[in-house]
DNA sequence: CCCTAATATACCAACTCGGTTATATGCCTT
DNA sequence: AAGGCATATAACCGAGTTGGTATATTAGGG
């Protein structure tokens, strides 16, 4: 449960993973929009895999990286008992400003 | 931007959260609930505290840590594109279900 | 069958991290 | 003023990351 987090730690990663959202994309093609080596892009995608955050199709000696979005769901999940805490945060602001509204229109 | 998910990645880090969440907490209850020294302790606190998702209240030499819910708005907003996603997901699984309701209860 | 293309792995340097022990800081109590 | 508490910081260490270059691996095309 904890592999997610950790993948989506690194920047490049999640730029990685704004990549596929759009479309599947060839390792050299993330390399090449990404502006890293082939390794590297290599291997922030066996990353994200392992965290089950991408899937992979074979197509000859091509490997098309997908999103698997499953563990971003129970990322979600996980926020879930805080999203609470800042709604009510968000309502206290909204309060606040209703309470205040037409005191501060003085020059 | 990229503090809270770095800050996040810590299984430690996240049992800290949930312990805040319940109520704030000193730093030596921190330590003592999880089983850490309390440099430990002190030092996963500067952490969150610089990814923004915890504030610290002084009250003579104790300090009262809470948490602050804004960067896992945050958070939220950048898992929203995806969100997207995984309800297709579910959209499409329910529809399976759906379509095979009642065709699998022979024996 | 070689040759090339696409990807993966090995290996190395620089850096970051999580933890520990030791020490500093600040504040209250007596 | 001195001692004790609660917390922070410093110095250090082993382990793990990230990125790069060089090398394997595998599949297809001539």
């Amino acid at each position: 449960m904890s592999l997610p987090f950790t993948a989506l730690a690194d920047p490049t990663r999640r730029r990685i993973l704004d990549l596929l959202r759009r479309r599947p994309h060839l390792v050299g093609e993330v390399a090449g929009e990404l502006g890293l080596s082939q390794p590297a892009a290599s291997k922030h995608l066996r990353v994200l895999r392992e965290a089950g955050l991408v899937r992979v199709r074979r197509e000859a000696q091509r490997r098309w990286y997908g999103i698997d979005p499953a563990p971003l769901a129970e990322l979600d999940a996980w926020l879930s008992p805080y999203r609470r805490m800042w709604q009510e945060s968000l309502d206290a602001l909204e309060r606040h400003l209703d309470e205040g509204r037409g005191t501060e229109e003085e020059p």
